[in-house]
DNA sequence: ATATTTTGCACAATCGATATAGTAATGATG
DNA sequence: CATCATTACTATATCGATTGTGCAAAATAT
C-alpha cells in the first residue's frame, strides 16, 4: 500500500511504463488526438481503473485556469424557493458535468462579497446570483477575472437577469385574494395589508406597484398606510402583523404576504391568536411551500417557475452574444389545497 | 490593464521588487517566522490590498495538499430539516474560516459514490454524510485519501456519528398523539398508522420500534398492518395514504407521519377529501416544517436539534482521538400551533 | 580589524495535470 | 538510397503558491 493519498498520473506511468503525458491523454480522452496506440491507452484505463484513480481537481484546475466548478449563491436555505432553485441548479450543473458549489450569503452584501471572492478564489467557471441585495457590485467583482454571471431572482444591469415576472404574479394573487374575499363576503372586507420583503428591492417594488394598481381598479383606493414591506426578516413580519391586528381591531380579511419568510414570522404571531380570529381571513403569500398550502385558512400562493428559471439561466450562461438583458419568467398561481367555510 | 485573470504573487513581486516566496509569506502571515522585515511586509501588504489580490486557492491547496474545502452531502435540499442542517453547517464552517461545499445526492447510492469522488478530487479536507444510504462505502473512500469523515443523521460503523435518538423522539411523539387523540375522543379510537421512511435504514426502524413498543404499552395491541415504511419518496406516502383511507373507512384518528417528505406526499392525497374527513385526525410528523405546524388538524412535530448536532459534529471532527461512536441528541417535541375542536 | 551571529531576502523544488515541442523508429516516395 | 511523412511516444515548461535552503549584508562580538 502507498504510504498515502491519491494515485497519480505518474504513478500509472510507473507501472504501465509509460509517461505522464501519455497517462494524461489516455485518461482525459484526447489520446487520439495526440496519437496514442489505441492499446496503449486502454492499457491505461485498465490500470488507472484498478487502482481507482481519479484526477486531482485542483491541479487540472491550476493548469487551465478553470475548475469545474460553478457557483451560486442564495440568500438562505431554509426556504422553499430557494432550495427548489438549489434542487434545479444542481441537475443542470451535473448535466453538463460541472460540480455546484451552493453558498447561502444571509442577505448580507458584506458576507456576499466575501463569499464571492472565495469563491473566485476556487477559480470558478460562472456565477449564478440569486436574490443578492447588491448583484452589480458582485459582476463586477467577476468581470474582473472573467467569469461569467447570471443573476436571478433580482435583476442587475451589468449581467443578464432571469427573474419572475413580478408584476404579472402580484397582479394575479391580488386579484385572486380580492375574488376570494369577495365570493366569501360579498364587498364588505374592509382594508387588505402588504407584509413584507423590502421596499428597495426590484421584486418587491414591482409586486407593490401591481397590488396598489389592482387595488384601485377594484376597490377605488389604497393607501401606503397597508404596506409593511421593510424587511425580509420574519421577526419584523411577526411585529407587522401585529401591529396590523391593532389598527385594524382583528385579522384583516385579505392579506398580501411577500415571501414565505414574511410568512413563517407573521404565523409567530398567528399561534398566540385564538381558532375564531381566522374566519375571515384569506392569505395571498408570494413564493409556494407545499406545506403552507394546507393551512387552517385559505392561501393561495405564487408559484415561481423555479426549473425554466434555471433552464433560461444556464442557456444565457452558455450562450455566445453578450446581451444584458432581462428575462421575465411567468408564474403560476397555486390555488388552496383547503378552503374551509366556516362562517 | 493586465490582459486578463486575476493577480498573482509574481505581479506583486514585480511591482514591489522583491520576490515571489516573500510576497507569499507577507501575504500568508509567516513573514515573521520567514523574517520578513516589517515595513517589507507591510508595503506588500498595501500593494496586494490596492490591487485587490486574492490567492489562487486551487494552487496553494494543490501545494498544501489540502483545499480549506469542507464538503456535505445531504439527501435534499427541498427539505426544512436537511436545509436547517445545511444553514447550521455553514455557520460552522465559516466560523473556521473553511469554505462550505453542500451537495444534494438524491438518496441515490450511485450520486452518493459519485459526489463524494467529485468531492475528493478537489482535495476537500472533510466530509459531514447526512442520511446517507450506505454510510461506511463513502468512509472507506475517504479513508483511502486520508479525509475524515463523520456521519449524521444516520449512523455508520467505520466513522463517528451524530444522530438524534430516534427511540426517544418516536416515543415520544407516540405518546404524544395517543394523548391528543384521547383528550378528543377518550379511548374509542381504532388504529393509528405509521407512514414513511424506509424499514431498513436506522432511524426508521428505531422509530417504528418505539411507535410499537408504545402502542402496545397504551393500547394492549400493535400489529405491522398499520406500518407503512417502503421509502422516502412522497409518491409512495401519497399511495399509502390512500390504502389506509380504504383500510380505515377514512382518515384514522393518529398518524405516525415519518418525515416531512412523507408528509408532503400524504397531502397530496389529504387535498381531495373534503374538510370533514379531518374532524378527527391528529397527526404526529417526525421532523419540523413551520408551515407544518399550522395544519386544519393538529400536527404535533418531532424537532431535532440541529444546532447541536452540527456542533457536536464538527466537535467530533476535529478532536483528536479517533473514537467511532454514536452520539445521540435529544430532540424536543413542538406541539400543535392549532387545535381546532370541530367535534 | 577580524570572526561570528543575525537579519532579510532570493532561489529553486514541489504539488499533479496538461500542452507544446521534440525525437526515435518505421514506412512511403521519388 | 536519400528524403519526407507518419506513428507513437517522451521531455519539459507551465499554472500559482508554499517552503527548505542558501547566501549576501548588516550588526554584534572578540
Amino acid at each position: 500500500m502507498k504510504k498515502s493519498g491519491k494515485t497519480t498520473i505518474y504513478d500509472i506511468a510507473r507501472v504501465t511504463g509509460t509517461s505522464a503525458s501519455t497517462v494524461s491523454a489516455a485518461l482525459s480522452g484526447s489520446w487520439e488526438r495526440r496519437r496514442i496506440k489505441e492499446s496503449t491507452a486502454i492499457e491505461i484505463q485498465r490500470v488507472a481503473k484498478e487502482r481507482g484513480y481519479t484526477a486531482n481537481l485542483q491541479a487540472r484546475g491550476l493548469r487551465q485556469a478553470r475548475s469545474g466548478l460553478v457557483g451560486m449563491i442564495v440568500p438562505a436555505h431554509t426556504n422553499r424557493y430557494f432550495s427548489t432553485l438549489s434542487n434545479a441548479f444542481e441537475s443542470e450543473a451535473r448535466a453538463r458535468g460541472l460540480c455546484p458549489i451552493i453558498v447561502s450569503t444571509l442577505r448580507d452584501p458584506e458576507e456576499e462579497h466575501r463569499t464571492v471572492e472565495t469563491l473566485i478564489s476556487y477559480a470558478i467557471d460562472s456565477l449564478f446570483v440569486v436574490g443578492a441585495t447588491n448583484p452589480d457590485s458582485i459582476t463586477e467583482l467577476c468581470s474582473d477575472v472573467n467569469i461569467k454571471v447570471v443573476n436571478l431572482d433580482l435583476p442587475g444591469t451589468k449581467a443578464p437577469s432571469i427573474i419572475t415576472d413580478d408584476y404579472l404574479g402580484s397582479e394575479l394573487l391580488t386579484r385572486a385574494i380580492l375574488k376570494s374575499t369577495k365570493a366569501r363576503f360579498g364587498e364588505d372586507f374592509g382594508k387588505i395589508y402588504f407584509i413584507g420583503g423590502s421596499k428597495s428591492d426590484y421584486a418587491t417594488a414591482q409586486r407593490i406597484k401591481a397590488f396598489k394598481d389592482v387595488m384601485l381598479a377594484e376597490c377605488g383606493e389604497v393607501s401606503d398606510s397597508q404596506i409593511f414591506a421593510n424587511s425580509y426578516d420574519p421577526n419584523a413580519s411577526t411585529k407587522d402583523a401585529e401591529t396590523i391586528f391593532q389598527m385594524n381591531g382583528g385579522l384583516p380579511y385579505g392579506l398580501f404576504v411577500n415571501s414565505t419568510f414574511a410568512f413563517e414570522g407573521i404565523l409567530r404571531y398567528f399561534s398566540n391568536l385564538p381558532i375564531e380570529s381566522f374566519n375571515n381571513i384569506t392569505v395571498g403569500c408570494y413564493d409556494y411551500d407545499p406545506f403552507a398550502s394546507f393551512m387552517h385558512f385559505p392561501v393561495i400562493m405564487v408559484r415561481q417557475n423555479v426549473n425554466n428559471m434555471m433552464a433560461e439561466a444556464f442557456r444565457v450562461m452558455e450562450s455566445d452574444v453578450e446581451k444584458i438583458e432581462i428575462i421575465k419568467i411567468k408564474p403560476a398561481l397555486v390555488q388552496p389545497r383547503t378552503m374551509p367555510d366556516r362562517r
